[in-house]
DNA sequence: GATTCATATTTAGGTAGCCTAATAGTTAGG
DNA sequence: CCTAACTATTAGGCTACCTAAATATGAATC
């Protein structure tokens, strides 16, 4: 089956491409007093159930490896985390978030999540409804998008 | 009424703020071999029903003033945009988009939407349903917060 | 076990897209 | 007319990405 260029599928893909653009704004303006940047957060996060690999947070992250060294390097600097030799593989760099780096992910996200509830209480209960119901949607597109 | 701190919502609001998260990322990554970034095409969007002035423009972007002048000089120097004084008032500037520009736009969205019909079309016709209803209701998210 | 190929990370250098502060020109109100 | 407010640009800086090249370790092959 081909609907790609169904005209409805078309319309809801140009709609869907501009709330992609306010989200990259919104996500871009939320807490940006905090003391962890948005790329910072999402890497912190992405490793407070265990340490992972420098290539893995990578992946994670849809950036490249060079990327998250830098953020990595600039973490470690600020002490959030810290760069452990991987003991399977001494190429490889387990990078473990530190006490600091969890309170740190503890606040931020209080922070930005009151920020985001604050703006969704405005919503109706029907809204809210609807909006739960799409997020897994948006999950599963991006899952397809990564491939 | 301050719903704000409700578990409820602050589960949605974190689970919101994973879906910003996947946004950007999907944002960055559609078409990224074009020949407009994707900041270039919302601005040239933007303006594709009449020219606007630096300050609108910088204003529905959700930018400051100076950065909508350095693209609108990118641009300019692209061909797909010209300055033109503002005939009701010589301090502003009219930017108004060219032949070329409207030609780039058409086929930036094309090939965008194309991509992202593509992603959407791998979902059900409910989850279609689901996301279109969802939408607006990011785009009135998107208001509140512009305040 | 030495050579070669592959993998993991870092370093170096570059770009896009934001920002603030300072400047110049234009308008409008007292 | 003069001062305050507004519009845009210039200058300089930052974050977060990128590619290419260097370094180090691991795996495979001979």
């Amino acid at each position: 089956m081909n609907r790609a260029s169904d005209p409805n599928l078309t319309e809801l893909a140009q709609q869907f491409r501009e709330s992609l653009r306010l989200g990259v704004y919104m996500f871009r303006r939320l807490d940006p007093e905090g003391e962890l940047t948005a790329a910072q957060l999402s890497l912190l996060s992405m490793i407070s159930d265990g340490g992972l690999r420098v290539g893995d947070i990578a992946k994670n992250l849809g950036i490249k490896v060079p990327s998250a060294t830098e953020q990595i390097i600039k973490l470690e600097r600020a002490g959030l985390v810290t760069r452990q030799a991987d003991p399977d593989d001494s190429r490889a760099v387990q990078v473990v978030i530190t006490k600091a780096g969890t309170a740190a992910v503890e606040s931020a996200n209080q922070r930005r999540n009151a920020m985001v509830a604050g703006m969704l209480q405005e919503l109706s209960t029907a809204e809210i409804e609807q909006l739960a119901a799409a997020l897994p949607i948006i999950s599963k597109i991006n899952s397809s998008f990564q491939n």
